[in-house]
RNA sequence: GCUGGCGUAGCUCAGUUGGUAGAGCAGCUGAUUUGUAAUCAGCAGGUCGUCGGUUCGAGUCCGACCGCCAGCUCCA
């Protein structure tokens, strides 16, 4: 009813204006640099476009390049620009998604034919023609049938337009020719979208579903300078060059075969650092009362059927052909939580043996869709360093800390850092609310308890129970699952799980399964990535053996590694001479404590490269140290 | 599994409109003795993922299968 609204900026200070006017109106107001600065608005909390009438009293803060909320806005732009460009080049081309996302933005297209890469260089050409144009975004309210019209040709946004219900406001925005569905908000004109780059295109399911037709995606970035943009492609160059297939294989750790796709073949060396961390996770649950098992690695479906894995989940399990049932009624195992159960059912237990902690790393297998294997990160045959805990509802408390300790101790002294996340109740799930809300309340209390951050993931819970999970980020800023710690309110009734009380009576235990590498196999991957090919040569100096060769011997390098080892040390001939030199001068650009001085000048000098002469080659000799031997050191000086 | 791309020597890659396979590095032999990304010469190494088709002729074209890569779905 008022003539004029009253807006209160981000430091407080008030802003009159005359009703309907804009946020770029206020942002006028406060100075010109920031009306040429601005590109949308925060109202009460909501980011609009810039130019979008203001109608009542609020807070306001307008947003500029420097805000990250309007990185997005930009990269929803960027992506209407796009499809501007699609449609020019591919009339036919029906629209449906166009979101934001992390580091850039996509969009789906229902196309005859997908889009070649020659097409997707042509997309991006006519992109920066529609942002030369500096075509306005402009934004109109429509009632449902006016939309219906506008989108006759557009079957997909058709759909989505149905699903909207009658109190929603219908908007569309149109920038030059290109008319879409969208809420928005967007930048002012498609001027501001300058600095991006097309990457590359896929199939995806209409609305994220595999019953559903599959639309071509076109995947970009876009950033506010030309300096972003060239270092965001420079961070995915980067990660291309620490990938963990690439120096799996340059570093002799792992290699795979077409016959047994998803499943590793670990080298001499991989198999040594491999062995390592079996080893020195084994040595810490030693230390903390573990029982370490070895369970069967094939099950009768009869154990299947009782976990519940025997319904949906059979079709991931490599199910084995019992010869005398004619039936395939055997699964090699894909987790190893009902082995223990079992272990568990198989005799009494008494509260004062609570928590009862089992750990195993048997050989799992799951048989994954062919295109979800990658490397080490999704395979087909792997190990875990699973570990179930049964305990009383009272003691989840202290165990949840002992867990996160274990687990802030493997990452600390691997010199990983970490994101705690804590799941809570997913849609579908059993127990009721409050059982949930105990269970919920109980993590938490552990977490605060420890003084950790950590992010709440609401719904992202296992269906049985809240969990943490552990998120390593790499060298390069990507994040990885790895541990977790998961209550289980389920398992103990399917297996009929008991302890007998101090009551005599018998008890139901909960279960909490927990992981802290994750697979050894993803693990490993991940320290490869995270150290960047220095992997293997962790080793602190203190830990490095002079082996005095004076300069006048010149033996080849298998005579030189012959000496070596007599000398008590174990050695590796090593054939790969350029990588080795590139990978040393590496680890010492990162920083990384590295290893192997031979010779009286690199005793000296502190330096690396071992040179030998053989056959009139140069060869590098490295020494190796064992890992875990490192690790010791690390803990010992650590708990000093 | 789905969509697209890819598969040539141990590795990284060339291979023009279909005309009996090339380079560099690594390897082997010898020469060189110059200390931290490349010394010289010679040699060897490939059923061009597999199978089938078209053709006088296929690494090149077509089909099926296998595998790898990106993404989707999945990861209980």
């Amino acid at each position: 009813m008022s003539e004029s609204i009253r807006l209160t900026l981000p430091d407080g200070r008030p802003l009159e204006l005359p009703a309907g006017a804009s946020a770029y109106d206020a942002a006028a107001q406060i100075g010109p640099r920031l009306a040429k600065a601005a590109l949308a608005a925060r109202v009460d909390g909501q980011v609009v476009d810039l130019r979008r009438p203001l109608e009542r009293d609020a807070r306001i803060e307008i947003l500029t390049e420097k805000s990250a909320d309007a990185l997005e806005v930009l990269r929803h732009s960027a992506a209407h620009v796009l499809a501007t460009a699609v449609r020019q080049v591919r009339p036919d081309a029906k629209i449906g998604f166009g979101p934001p996302i992390e580091n850039g933005f996509y969009y789906d297209f229902e196309v005859a034919r997908p889009f070649t890469p020659e097409e997707l260089e042509q997309i991006e050409t006519v992109m920066r023609q529609v942002a030369a144009e500096d075509q306005e975004f402009e934004r109109r309210v429509v009632d449902k049938e006016d939309a219906r019209r506008l989108f006759a040709d557009d079957p997909l946004k058709l759909e989505r337009l149905e699903e909207l219900g009658d109190g929603d406001v219908i908007t569309v925005y149109r920038n030059g020719p290109f008319l879409d569905l969208c809420r928005g908000p967007h930048v002012p004109t498609t001027a501001r979208v300058q600095h991006f780059k097309l990457l590359n295109t896929a199939g995806a399911y209409w609305r994220g579903d595999e019953k559903r037709q599959m639309l071509q995606r076109i995947y970009g970035t876009a950033w506010f300078s030309e300096q972003d943009l060239a270092d965001y492609l420079h961070r995915i160059e980067e990660a291309k060059r620490r990938d963990h297939r690439k120096l799996g294989r340059e570093l002799d750790l792992f290699v795979m075969h077409p016959y047994s796709p998803g499943a590793a073949f670990w080298t001499d060396r991989g198999t040594r650092i491999y062995q390592l961390l079996v080893d020195w996770m084994r040595e810490v649950l030693d230390q903390n009362d573990y029982q370490q098992l070895k369970t069967p690695l094939l099950f009768n479906k009869g154990l299947w059927e009782i976990s519940g894995h025997w319904g949906k989940y059979r079709e991931n399990m490599f199910l084995v052909l019992d010869r005398e049932s004619e039936e395939h009624d055997i699964s090699l195992k894909p987790m190893n939580c009902p082995s223990h159960h079992l272990y568990f059912g198989m005799r009494k237990h008494s509260y004062r043996e609570l928590p009862v902690r089992y750990a195993t790393q048997d050989v799992l297998h799951r048989n994954e869709l062919s295109g979800a294997l990658s490397g080490l990160t999704r395979v087909r045959q792997f190990q875990q360093d699973d570990a179930h805990i049964y305990l009383a509802e009272d003691q989840i408390i202290d165990e949840v800390r002992r867990l996160t300790e274990l687990v802030d101790y493997f990452y600390r002294t691997l010199g990983l850092s970490y994101a705690v996340k804590f799941g809570t109740r997913p849609e579908q799930r059993i127990g009721d609310d409050a059982l949930w809300d105990t269970a919920e309340a109980t993590l938490r209390g552990a977490l605060e308890a420890l003084g950790m951050d950590y992010e709440e993931n609401p719904g992202d819970a296992a269906f049985y129970g809240p969990k943490i999970d552990f998120h390593v980020a790499d060298a390069i800023g990507r994040t990885w699952q790895l541990g977790t710690i998961q209550l289980d309110y389920n398992a103990p009734d399917r297996f009929d799980l008991n302890f007998t009380g101090e009551d005599n009576r018998e008890h139901r235990p909960v279960v909490i399964h927990r992981a802290i590498f994750g697979s050894f196999e993803r693990f490993i991957a991940i320290l490869i990535e995270h150290f960047a090919g220095a992997f293997p040569l962790w080793l602190a100096p203190e830990q490095v053996r002079v082996l005095p060769i004076s300069d006048d011997v010149k033996p080849s390098a298998a005579e030189l590694a012959r000496q070596l080892r007599a000398g008590g040390l174990r050695v590796h001939l090593d054939d790969r001479a350029d990588t080795l030199n590139y990978r040393i001068r590496e680890a010492e650009t990162m920083k990384v404590p590295y290893m192997a001085v031979v010779g009286a000048r690199e005793a000296e000098a502190g330096t690396v490269a071992v040179r030998a002469r053989g056959a009139g080659k140069k060869q590098e000799v490295v020494e190796r140290v064992e890992f875990v031997q490192r690790l010791r050191h690390e803990v010992e000086s650590k708990q000093l």
